[in-house]
DNA sequence: CCCGCAAATGTGGTATACTAATAACATTAC
DNA sequence: GTAATGTTATTAGTATACCACATTTGCGGG
């Protein structure tokens, strides 16, 4: 029998240049590389990012319905502020959702999936020693995905990614903040605990209160950083 | 007789081509002239509105961003859709969201929104009358907008005005049948009251047991639209 | 100093051309 | 007859040129 070689990780990396294009932008936004007020101008990124106008403009739509751009009419786009107020609305839909989504997770999750959790704080864990924020952020981010992902519920995932990823330059700012490790790994450990357990409304509890936290820290990095 | 024709509506404000094919195709979707799984091409869809491909091109970029159609690469764009398991999800996240609106609602309303909501809600009497779906949905609409936009929350009426959009023909479905009528107005009354009290958990049961109503219906009404 | 006009710039939209992928159909080989 | 293969039409994806129009800029004259 012939065996098929497996193509299934390189053959579908086919994206569209207007959704790389979107992705550049939209991170260079939520890292701070784009300001806010700054003009997004479509010739000056085509050049830029060596593509044509009509990639740019196509992704300059998505940003506009995301709202980390504001067109103005016959003006163009600008990166839209993102203010105290901006991040605190976003930050109280965030803890709704957060807290749904793990009472939905103590409702649905398998074995399996307690297992990766499991994992994943594990590594998490071992990416603190390594001192390199970017890694940790991003092992944090897999931890969450576990849990959003034991929901089974499409558009919740999708909203938590977003909403997670609006919020992408603060968090690193608290991540930064070594003090707040212990603290971290052990939310993390009751998080887990209370979700194999099934109780839910005491991992909802825990939930709301990383996120209160957050917020402080969050407002104060912003206050700052507006000086 | 030389008749003046009526721009009224759209003259004040420049609105891009783009926008107003995005507003068309959306409706349509929403309606459901346009079928879930139907092709949106581009050339066909340009000549039927008279425009080029590109305002069309960045509508549909829209359209995907707002999940209510599905890009297949190099395939095109085609309406996304709509299974009962996503209805479902979208429901499970909007219940939570509204939840928290109505919260936030009772601890920020102002004396003049209160009279707009209340102005709201005799207007959707009003045309419950009429018999005319369209407007009484749209009156619907509008009082709920007025809940949200108390919240003060951007980021939350954007989300709900969008998730509420999503299910607008299930709701459509739903007040055909006059029948819950009386339990609609009802509703309304008891919300206003309780927001007005600033009773937040009631007016929070109120508004959780409104959309636990209307998950019934919209699944019973896909469940036999789907045969 | 400021007023007004014109040039420069940039968006919004159209038209067109080309490539590459897909799907439907036709043709060939077995 | 059917499976494999080739062909063709269609369409998305991208690039580019061009025009209309609005906004900004800057210059020159009062």
């Amino acid at each position: 029998m012939i065996v098929e070689p497996n193509f299934n990780v390189t053959m579908n990396e086919y994206l569209p240049l207007r959704d790389v294009v979107f992705n550049t932008l939209r991170q260079a936004i939520l890292r701070g590389e784009l300001k806010p007020g700054e003009r997004l101008m479509e010739i000056q990124l085509a050049n830029k990012l060596g593509v044509s106008r009509t990639p740019i403009r196509e992704a300059i739509r998505k940003l506009e319905l995301e709202g980390l751009v504001l067109m103005i009419p016959r003006k163009g786009a600008e990166v839209a502020d993102i203010t105290e107020k901006s991040l605190k609305d976003v930050l109280e839909v965030r803890r709704a959702l957060e807290e749904l989504c793990v009472k939905l997770t103590c409702d649905r999750i398998t074995k399996e999936e307690i297992d990766e959790l499991t994992q994943a704080a594990e590594n998490f864990k071992k990416t603190l020693k390594s001192k390199d924020i970017t890694e940790i952020a991003e092992a944090d981010v897999r931890f969450h995905d576990v849990i959003y992902a034991a929901t089974k519920n499409q558009k919740l995932i999708q909203l938590l990614n977003n909403l997670h990823e609006q919020m992408y330059r603060y968090r690193i700012e608290y991540l930064k903040n070594e003090e707040v490790y212990p603290k971290l790994l052990k939310e993390h450990r009751e998080i887990i605990d209370r979700i194999s357990c099934g109780e839910k409304e005491e991992a909802a509890k825990i939930v709301c209160e990383h996120i209160d936290n957050q917020v402080t820290v969050v407002m104060d990095t912003i206050r700052t950083k507006q000086n």
